[in-house]
Formats: C-alpha cells, sequence, structure tokens
DNA sequence: CTGAAAGCGCTAACAC
DNA sequence: GTGTTAGCGCTTTCAG
C-alpha cells in the first residue's frame, strides 16, 4: 500500500470549521488567524478585518483541546466540594462561576461526598483535564497530595474549610467570631443552658465553631456543660438526632445553635415533633442564613456567610495565582453576620456587647 | 530542510510523564501503550504487565487534552442550567454527576441565568471544549440553536423543560399531574378559592402545572377565577409579591399553590408577614418538595419532584443517545407525589379521588 | 500481537 | 507585520 496519505476523511461538510479554513478563505495563514483570536495586537487593520469575516463566514470556534494541548493548560477550573446537595454550595459555586464567565474560563465540577477516596479521583481527573487550578472544599484528609498539587505548581485555594499544616491560598469566614456572637446573643437574653450541634471536630469550620461557642460561653460567666455539646454529621440527619439527644437530657438547653444549614433544618424538625415552641420553650440560632430562614415561623435568627463572596474570592485567587505564581499566599477571611430574627425570643438584647474578637 | 526529527527537547524533569516515557521504561511502542490504557485486549500479559508496572512507576495519567484532540470529542459532559442558586438543580446535579462519574465523564457546569443570550455563549463555549453531549435545562428562547445542536449531532437532553417544537430527548416530571392533583386536595378539603402563583407561561412547566390546575378546578366543579391565578417570575421574590397581591383581593383565596420551590418561600414570607395561620386561615401548597419541608411548621404539604433520578435519567438518555446517534428520540416522564403534609390542613381527605391524568 | 508513523487543530518560536 | 513550521501527547490505521 503506498498511498498513505489516501485520507479516508468523512467528507469535511458538516464538521466545524478549523484554522485553516479560515487562513484560507481569509487568506492570510494559520498564525495571523491566531493572532487575530488572542487579541494580541500587532495585526494590520487589512488582515484583522479579513481573518474577522472569515470567522463569521465559517462559523468558526477555535477548538478548545488543540489549544489545551498545545498551551498545556486550559481554560478550564475545577471545583471539588463536599457535598454537592448542600445548597451552601450552591451560591459559593455561583460566586466562582460569575468570576470565571468573566474571564472566560469555564467550570468543571466535581462532589468528592466527604469521601477522601472519590477527592483523590477527582483531583487526578483535573490534572488530566489540565485545569489552569483547583477551587476545594477539602475533606481535609489528604494533606499530602495537596502538598505535592502545590509543588507541582498548580494553583489551589481551599475554601470553607482550612487543611491542616498546610501553606496555600485559603478563603474562609469568622467560624469562632459568628458562633460566638449567636451564644453571646443567647446568653444575653437570659439562657443559660445553651446547646451546641456541630460536626466532625475534625473539619475546621467545626472546630472553629466550637471555639466560639465555649469562648462566649466562658466569657458570658456561664458554666461549659459537656453534655450540651453534641458533635454529629453535617447533614440534616446529624441536626435531627442530635436535637433528640438533648431534648432527652435531664436538663435539657433553652436555647441551641445549630452550625450549619442542614443540621439546622433537622433540629427545627426534632423541635417540631415534641411540639415546643419557639423561642418560648427552645431558642434556635443556626449558622448560615439561607433562602428559607425568613419564610419560617418565627423567621430564624442565623449567622450570614458571605456564601457568594467566599466562591468570588475565591475564583479570583485562583485566576491572580496564576498570573502571579510566586507571589505570597493569602488567607482571606470574611466576616460573617448575625441576623438576629424571632428565633431566639426578645430582640432587644445588643449583640455588640460580648468579647467575640 | 532535511532534519525533520531534531526535537529540541526540553528538559523533562517537572513536567508530568507522557506515554513516550511510559513506552521507552516498558521498552514497547506508544500504540502499545495507548492499547493497555483503552483496555480492549490483543496485548500479551507481558507487555501488559510491563507498561502497568511502567505506569504506575511514573505515576502516568494520560493528557486529556491530547486524547481529546485526537479524538474530537472530549470525555465530559456540559450542564446548562437556567437559575444556579435554586436548590432544585443541586439535586439534579447530584443525579447528573453520579452517572457521570460511574462512566468517568466530567462535568461542566453553566448557569444561563434565564438569559438566552448566556445561553447561546454557554453552548458555544461546549460546543468549543468537544463536550460529549449537552444537558440542558432551556430558557426556551433559541430554538434554532437546539435545531442546529441536534443536526450536528450533538447529543444534547432537555430536562424539567421542554423547547417548544422540537424533537429530541427530553426528561420531564407529570407538572400537569401533579399540580392537578393538589388543587383537587384542597377543593376536597372544602377550599372553593383555590389561588395559583405561578411562572412565565411561556415556560413549560408553568403552563403545564397552570393546565393541571385549570383542570382541577373545572373538574371539582369550581369556577376559574382568573385574579385568582398570578404569573410573575420563578424567584422568591415571584411569590412574595404574588400572594401579596392575593392577599389584598376584596375576595382572597383561602388556599394556594406556589408552583415552584422559591416561589413558594415567597408566599410564606408574605403570609407570616401579615400573621395569618397555616393552614386554618390560608391552606399553601408547594411544588417541589425540598429538605426544608418538614421543617417547617406546619410541615408544608408539597408535590415532590424525583430531582435526582431528573438528572439521573437525563445523564443516562445522553450517554445512550452517544452510543446509538441514531435511535429514535425518548421523552421520560418521571412521576410527581403529592405528599399531604399538615399546611393545606385534614389529612383525612382522599386524594386519588380526583381524574388528575 | 506489536510497532511505525501520521496527524487531530492550534500556538509560538523563528525567519523574513 | 506576516508567514513557516515544529511540535503539544495521544490514538489509530497500516504493515509486518
Amino acid at each position: 500500500m503506498i498511498a498513505r496519505h489516501k485520507r479516508a476523511r468523512r467528507t469535511k461538510t458538516s464538521k466545524n470549521a478549523n484554522i485553516h479554513q479560515v487562513a484560507r478563505r481569509a487568506r492570510v495563514s494559520t498564525a495571523t488567524v491566531s493572532r487575530v483570536i488572542d487579541d494580541h495586537g500587532g495585526v494590520s487593520q487589512d488582515l484583522t478585518n479579513r481573518v474577522r469575516a472569515a470567522i463569521r463566514a465559517l462559523d468558526y470556534h477555535p477548538n478548545r483541546a488543540a489549544r489545551n494541548l498545545r498551551r498545556l493548560v486550559a481554560q478550564t477550573v475545577g471545583v471539588i466540594v463536599s457535598d454537592i446537595q448542600n445548597p451552601f454550595f450552591t451560591s459559593v459555586i455561583s460566586g466562582i462561576q460569575n468570576v470565571l464567565d468573566e474571564a472566560r474560563y469555564t467550570l468543571l465540577l466535581c462532589n468528592s461526598d466527604e469521601d477522601p477516596k472519590r477527592e483523590r479521583i477527582h483531583v487526578s481527573t483535573l490534572r488530566a483535564e489540565g485545569v489552569a487550578g483547583i477551587i476545594l472544599a477539602s475533606t481535609g484528609a489528604d494533606t499530602d497530595m495537596y502538598r505535592q498539587l502545590l509543588k507541582a505548581g498548580m494553583p489551589l485555594v481551599a475554601i470553607d474549610r482550612v487543611p491542616a499544616h498546610l501553606q496555600m491560598d485559603l478563603v474562609t469566614v469568622t467560624n469562632a467570631k459568628g458562633a460566638c456572637q449567636a451564644v453571646s446573643h443567647l446568653a444575653s437574653l437570659g439562657h443559660e443552658r445553651i446547646g451546641l450541634i456541630t460536626g466532625p471536630c475534625e473539619i475546621s469550620t467545626s472546630s472553629e465553631r466550637l471555639d466560639g461557642y465555649e469562648q462566649a460561653i466562658l466569657s458570658m460567666g456561664l458554666r461549659l456543660a459537656p453534655e450540651l455539646i453534641q458533635l454529629s454529621n453535617f447533614r440534616q440527619t446529624g441536626g435531627y438526632t442530635s436535637m433528640q439527644t438533648l431534648l432527652d437530657l435531664p436538663s435539657p438547653p433553652t436555647a441551641v445553635l445549630a452550625a450549619n444549614n442542614l443540621m439546622t433544618l433537622g433540629v427545627l424538625q426534632a423541635i417540631h415533633e415534641r411540639n415546643l415552641q419557639i423561642p418560648e420553650q427552645i431558642a434556635v440560632v443556626g449558622f448560615d442564613d439561607m433562602a428559607w430562614a425568613t419564610s419560617l415561623q418565627p423567621p430564624l435568627t442565623a449567622i450570614a456567610q458571605p456564601t457568594y463572596e467566599l466562591g468570588a474570592t475565591a475564583a479570583k485567587l485562583l485566576l491572580d495565582r496564576r498570573h502571579k505564581p510566586d507571589q505570597p499566599y493569602r488567607h482571606v477571611v470574611l466576616e460573617t453576620q448575625l441576623m438576629v430574627r424571632a428565633s431566639c425570643g426578645g430582640k432587644n438584647a445588643s449583640v455588640s456587647q460580648a468579647s467575640c474578637e
């Protein structure tokens, strides 16, 4: 067989146009087309116009795979969340999206489902995809892998949770302060037995919120009662069973802080099932101010997290890092805000008196 | 120029391993490595072992961009949602994710934000990325573009909303039936003035739910009162203002169906602000059964949509289509289910009596 | 069963 | 300012 170039090509008719066709039509080289596309100037007006016309005429869209291969990095950012079912991330992702859209990046979304194994698989896929960087709500389990990524020069931003012992770009919120303010507020309303329902203490958000709780209890001159602190999973069921446990105590709390949005739902469910009145019989504060907070009766007092900004900031840090790989790592801490509503009773008590810094 | 093969190698030290290095180490050709990776048999045990060992030793991960370029299609599926902030999609995406994960695809997530222009941009990006297919909660505006995609052989599955006048793969729910059952239920509880708050009637989910409402009203022998039907946007504000309007009516409804989850939140907010009792003064049913429904007081009667299955089914249809491009289009309709809880009063009324098919 | 080699479409030196 | 050209890393004929 001699005819090596026989080209069993499918008739090119239906396929997308490529850069050669554009170049031929505009009577220029492919390099010129490429220059026009990337818009880094240095092409005469005449040629630019011809190329633009050809691009329009052929409905040409540059093939990303080819570009990525050549550049060794894609116009794409990977995001790994720990629980895609949690509406918390919905807003975070929205913030990421808008920043990426602006910069013409696309978002590859992965869900670790709190499973370090899946997290690792996703990271490896994202690397293979050649993503320009990764935004990660870490399961926290695999410090070595993060270290390796960083060493390989992969822009990596952790959000919400901070992986232990690692220098990296970071966006978090004032977890301790938020919890402290909420608990101080409850204390200032006269509550002396205040429950805390939070997640696994290996997760930084969980432990920080616990810290804030303890700080408030102590600074308000109350007693730390271990039985009032329930650790569980960060899901609705976790909040539900933990609240059951608290209510079954010989001396149950008169107020409770649920340390995440889903847990709060579980807490409310448990309370309603026992026909307890909020806030008369039990006051409730939730971490994270979700859309539904104001639709509850009574409306829920909540520690609002700037979820959208969390995502947007992370995306910005990532793009920054990509363009200046060697700048020092940054840790951005966004402020939470206590939204006092009716679920904790009397609105009059001042919030700011407590020392929650 | 004679020296075609000059190969100005840069020192490969820090870069990821590539197929040539694996091949050299295993003392085979790159073709053999490729065959081993793709696992389509036809490689002797000995060589397979050597290749596997080399892959492990070098921590080799095939470069996706190169593979995509060569194959002209990526191991990637695009998803365009109409409102990423809506938790409805959170669950849908989760369903898509799990199926794609299984099939070793990655998910590119885009948000049209109900804006046809953004939708179009995203579609074009996804094409350029060479995605294996697109799952789309359509804004419904750009029939031509969808037609073009289909003609170009791009696997395309519409979810939730059906674009008008178009043959394509489709996954929806029994919108009319769901609404009809809910309204019939309310009617059977004695309500005669039942309000409906829904979205823009160009969107199929909206109009189908309206159909179901009307069907129920008529079949239950009630009168259709136009002022009880409020069209608005599918957001919380839409539900809020529409509910205000209904409550300001000279003769306000005694029950209301909110045709989406966010609208329901707005409706509840408006009701609470006026200190109306649910269900005594106003009964409420919401379309879509969200996590918070059971945490409300009273718990919310809702029309549950199989959101997870919606996503999972769409992903399956997409992968099917990819492997059998010419099979007939399929329209999968998933069943909604009326979850009767306390927000519509008396639980005793039977549901099934109505003719909602 | 295995290897050689031709590109996939694009970008970025480098030459003019 | 513009064109030429060598690959990016992989898959896939085709030859043996």
